[in-house]
DNA sequence: TTTTGTGAAGCGATTCACAGCA
DNA sequence: TGCTGTGAATCGCTTCACAAAA
């Protein structure tokens, strides 16, 4: 509004954590319309997909660019790219799962990963036992390899999948060894030094967040839902 | 402040979504603290645990209730109760999981659940070689047994942990067999009726959000973290 | 004095409503 | 005309700052 370079400073601006937390969400929701031979997608017709509406939609496109067409709409190639652009696809994001355990296992027998940009390059326990063993196609390797495995390639993402009164430890080791984000499943609150990305997800608390809900309903206080 | 009714006014008042991610968090942090055998918390040391500000934790607490004595902190105990209530652990919490793959296998196994007031109660697939065979405790059923296996007793929560595909179908079996709430892990949208709660986690777009920060980082336009 | 409980201010996200453009 | 892009309004959560209470 006071000058041109108005456009220039709006990429600068913070992209609100709440907007990259849906990136994924519609992307998910462009790479099924592309499956259909559909080239262009309205706001409207994406935000209904997503569960969204489409004014909030179109605001969270905007801190990423400009890239529809008035009058017309988005072209769904173009947002694919950009949205995987932005969400860091350009590079395979290397993955280490510390925790051999149901979980560990299951992620790394999750193979859909590879399709969204994350490979996961190695696998780590601490029981004698499991180590040397497979899962899928991963070597399960000693925790005390973690800091040498990094020497095969950096490791993006650390995932914690080991007890609670483990983590703390486990996340140390992964921060020591060049690890530069975490994914922990562990019911524990970790500390690592600044700059370190951290995301907790424990399914204990999901469970108790729904229970919250039900026990609202019960109690006649509400009939609203989760997020 | 105009009159006497404000207190119940305020109990009634929605407690915010935010209030109600931490509410779980916060109770992780005091059962801790029992451990222990200190018997009061001020709101600064629970926020310090918890990763919080003392405010924005008096405040949370003061959505549920008045538990503090001013000039003196929180008696541990009480609090422990009250937030276990509002959580709806008055109950023990009955879950189904469709999805016998490493992650159901991975939840079935997971025997703190039990701690936290949920209890999983049967495991449901639709693959034959599964059937009858046993994960921990519990039977693996075919799904078509999903409707019959409420009349042992309510599911509170369904969790679904099958590939996309299938996600919309066995949400909706759960909700016609009678299943209050969902706790979705398959990276697609479900549909249900109003008033189901549905909660999403899906391990790909969480990494996909670590992603973006890490390619925020990368790109220099940022050093901040995840939530 | 110490620490809670809470109005009020501050801040960030959502939604509205319409100008801008094809 | 139709749909995007975006200021402005609104809403809701967080933080501040202090009165109330032990």
């Amino acid at each position: 509004m006071v000058n041109g370079k108005n456009k220039k400073i709006q990429k600068l601006v913070k992209i609100p954590s709440t907007t990259v937390a849906r990136l994924p969400l519609y992307l998910r929701c462009l790479k099924n319309i592309q499956d259909e031979k559909t080239s262009l997608v309205s706001s409207f017709e994406l935000a209904r997909l997503s569960g969204h509406n489409a004014a909030q939609l179109r605001k969270d496109l905007s801190y990423l660019g400009e890239f529809g067409t008035r009058g017309v709409g988005y072209e769904v190639d173009e947002l694919v790219r950009q949205i995987s652009k932005w969400l860091g696809t350009a590079s395979v994001r290397s993955v280490a799962v510390v925790g051999a355990g149901h979980l560990g296992q299951a992620l790394c027998n999750y193979h859909a990963f590879i399709n969204k940009g994350f490979k996961i390059s190695a696998l780590y326990d601490n029981d004698k036992d499991k180590v040397g063993k497979k899962v899928g196609e991963i070597d399960v390797k000693h925790i005390s390899q973690l800091a040498s495995g990094v020497l095969d390639g950096p490791i993006d993402i650390g995932v914690i999948a080991v007890p609670a009164r483990a983590a703390q430890d486990v996340a140390t080791q992964m921060v020591e060894a060049g690890v530069k984000s975490i994914l922990n499943f562990a019911p524990a609150k970790i500390k690592v030094r600044k700059g370190i990305c951290v995301r907790n997800l424990d399914f204990s608390t999901q469970l108790q967040i729904i229970g919250f809900h039900l026990a609202s309903v019960e109690h006649g206080l509400t009939s609203e839902c989760c997020d």
